[in-house]
DNA sequence: GTTCCTGCAAAAGCTTTGCAGAAGA
DNA sequence: TCTTCTGCAAAGCTTTTGCAGGAAC
């Protein structure tokens, strides 16, 4: 799936959402920073290149970006919203010692059981959380 | 898995985790409720028989109880962390209709990519959203 | 001229923290 | 007596809301 910047931007148009500076800039930064960013990561690094830049466009553009599907929320921890610009069914990791988020691919659908089949699923979530291998090999050399 | 009262009341004490009469009715609230319940159900409905309850007590009690591996802590949306008494691997469904939550059976372990064979996984969690079969059908005799 | 967007300030909602008094060992 | 638990109040954080000014068309 593409999903570089300029075919976003089309893909906003067809949507009717407007494309004001302050959301090319948040949608740039999606394309760019596939570390699952949070509100505070995207407006701290945003405010450098728009010093008037306010949370409240951040937390407007994310909502508008969601709800036209061209971004995924993620929520794993409270109080830590991400978002993601793959919108492609996959799982996530995240280590609990140096909070890196990993992607991994993952076939949900061949999961889903029998007991859901009168159900209608909209949003599909998988996600662990443990250590990563480099946080496994540092403390196995404080050992 | 034996997931009685009686069972987990004895857990507790092998990891020397004392029970107080508020501590006791959390937990035979989740064994007798097994809704996924909020803080705010929790405590709304043990307030009942214990008038003096406050919340700061429920927050501990969950926080200890999940250290003590004997609760999942449950994140679907922001702001309504729920409590889940059964440990064992499952997917939850979210209704975003009538907001009920579902447990249905997952074999989580069998879709465990290669790509994570290096990586130490503690927590495992696996949710979808969308519509259960009654909020469905309740949907079709509107139209 | 209308409509939509931005950004400030304030509010809202959940959770945590500090602390004093109570309960329990 | 000493430790632990409870519960109130306050603080902390993230997110939402209201609203006035500004930009775009």
């Amino acid at each position: 799936m593409d999903l570089t910047f300029e075919y976003l931007k089309k893909k906003l148009k067809t949507k009717n959402i407007s494309l004001s500076y302050q959301r090319l800039k948040v949608l740039e930064y999606l394309t760019q920073n596939r570390c699952h960013p949070t509100v505070e990561q995207i407006f701290t690094e945003l405010q450098k290149d728009i010093p008037t830049l306010s949370k409240t466009t951040v937390y407007n553009t994310l909502r508008i970006l969601a709800e036209a599907g061209l971004v995924k929320v993620i929520i794993i921890e409270d109080k830590e919203t991400r978002y993601d610009i793959d919108t492609e069914d996959h799982g996530h990791f995240k280590c609990e010692c140096c909070g890196t988020i990993f992607d991994f691919p993952i076939d949900i659908d061949s999961l889903i059981p029998e007991d859901l089949s009168k159900f209608k699923i909209n949003d599909k979530n998988v996600y662990f959380k443990g250590l990563c291998p480099e946080c496994l090999s540092n403390k196995n050399e404080f050992k």
